[in-house]
DNA sequence: ATGCAACTGGACAGGTGTGTCTATTTGGGT
DNA sequence: ACCCAAATAGACACACCTGTCCAGTTGCAT
């Protein structure tokens, strides 16, 4: 975000300029239109100025895969891995990430899933991802009363549910949602949480929403 | 399928050739994938004999749209609404659509669910087709029991973590997502299955495979 | 046998996208 | 004042997709 150089000679816009409209773009449209047209027309400047920062669209399509690479994974696992008293709490821990759209980026990780669909290399990240995601879930479910087993499945209840959510689209109101989180929690644990934990999450995300 | 009329003129293909073809293409590769041009290589005729058969690409792709609103949801729905004596045995009935390809045509419910992605008009019909699905789940869990809200967001967890499952595209074999069975209806309803509602399902799913 | 409607194929026009090449502009360093 | 490297714009070549037009081919009906 800083730009430190202030920008020689007849310099427009930086390559940062082309890869924020891109990720842009990607979020919003998909991959299919994450076109160097698109982007030149967006930022005012030239289409064929654009591979003077890459070398090709595929280039440009690379650097978007790897910045996904470097966020989305990493909140989960880390939110996951708080230590709790109870099983309740911690899966009250990972709704902080579906429900502030500042840790976890569903949009982002959408679209990378549907551009696999289509590029087996792709298609690879996203698998080993999956896989690295469930088992941070599967590990905290763990760390209480239940077995290897049933920690799995309800690890993967818990994830595939939200990406089922996501997938849906379906734009309710965060205080809708809000409502049936002390449901969802008693499906996921088994357990009914704690008022408190309830109630911590409830604050967490009026102040996620303020942002 | 079938063929009643024996083809006049100079005919070498029919418009239901066209339409599977397409069908094919929007079910392996996404709606964007659906094009005059591939339809036509693939059926080994002209491209522009297509338009004697409709109007436009746009014509097309809605007969596409409703031939997926007449099979899916209505199978799902039926399968829901199956007399039973438990709420596991009514889960494990649902499950059956999972597990079998001829009754739940999961990849072309993601095409159709990708395509609403940019278009409006498909956007609606799938909003309100996914209220009904989930709707009929609740309906289910009503019939024992759960309360309205329980039972709702209990419909909601079955619906969205199969979505999920199936927006993963994790390609397990049959065998290992039957192991897995007993957990997720223990986690779904709260309750363990009973032996001979897992060995029925079980049966089913060797008898589905073979077909 | 011939007319006619169903159906097909090829040429054409138009739109949109990528990538390359080259001339030009701009501002900093000397 | 001048040079140079960074950055840009426009022209060109090429590929691919849609849709239109019209001339052809085929087989049934009479």
């Amino acid at each position: 975000m800083t730009e430190p150089t202030p920008l020689y000679g007849n310099t427009k816009v930086t390559r940062q300029d082309w890869l924020n409209v891109a990720m842009d773009l990607l979020v919003s449209d998909g991959v299919g239109e994450v076109k160097v047209l698109s982007i030149s027309e967006r930022l005012g400047v030239s289409r064929s100025s654009f591979y003077w920062y890459f070398k090709s669209r595929k280039d440009l399509l690379a650097a978007l895969l790897e910045e996904w690479e470097n966020t989305n994974t990493a909140v989960l696992v880390r939110h996951a891995e708080i230590p709790t008293q109870t099983i309740t709490e911690g899966v009250c821990n990972i709704f902080r990430c579906w429900i502030d759209p500042s840790l976890f980026n569903h949009r982002l990780d959408f679209a990378i899933r549907e551009w696999a669909r289509r590029d087996g290399a792709v298609r690879r990240v996203i698998d080993q991802t999956d896989k690295v995601r469930v088992a941070a879930f599967a590990a905290l479910f763990e760390r209480f009363e239940y077995g290897p087993e049933e920690a799995e499945v309800r690890a993967r209840v818990l994830y595939f549910m939200q990406v089922g959510y996501y997938a849906l689209e379906l734009s309710e109101p965060l205080s809708e949602r809000m409502k049936r989180v002390e449901s969802y929690v008693l499906t996921f644990t088994g357990h009914a949480p704690r008022r408190s934990e309830l109630d911590a999450l409830l604050a967490y995300s009026l102040k996620a929403q303020g942002r």
